[in-house]
DNA sequence: ATTATGACCGAAG
DNA sequence: GCTTCGGCCATAA
């Protein structure tokens, strides 16, 4: 299985409501340092129908990018729940989804 | 093999 | 709060 492939895997088991930020994402596949590649590999492969590439975020609260305009992003996020000001993800930390080990 | 790019991160000023 | 910078890694050329 490729790197991209492991990236979806994690990506779909996120909760409707949470996120998890890119670097806890690469931490889950066994390198923190690989944040800068998830997003990498996030923005070749779109399948927002089956992958909720939404829920991956910046370590420091803010969206991050998004394939169709991260405007969209903020859009969906909010649409789940999620209270966004000023670009900045409130209460990120109550939010964040932890993968199992 | 080497270079460039990008949905990143942390430290420093 | 802000910007800049160096370091990361997977991918494509």
């Amino acid at each position: 299985m490729d790197f991209k492939n492991r990236v979806f895997a994690l990506t779909i088991k996120i909760p409707r409501g949470k996120v998890v930020t890119y670097q806890l994402l690469a931490k889950a596949l066994g390198d923190p340092k690989k944040a800068r590649a998830v997003g990498n590999a996030l923005n070749k492969n779109i399948d927002t129908k089956n992958i909720p590439c939404h829920r991956v975020v910046r370590s420091d609260g803010q969206a991050g990018g998004y394939a169709f305009g991260n405007a969209e992003k903020i859009k969906k996020l909010k649409s789940e729940g999620l209270e966004i000001k000023n670009g900045v993800i409130s209460s990120l930390s109550a939010i964040l989804f932890k993968f199992k080990h």
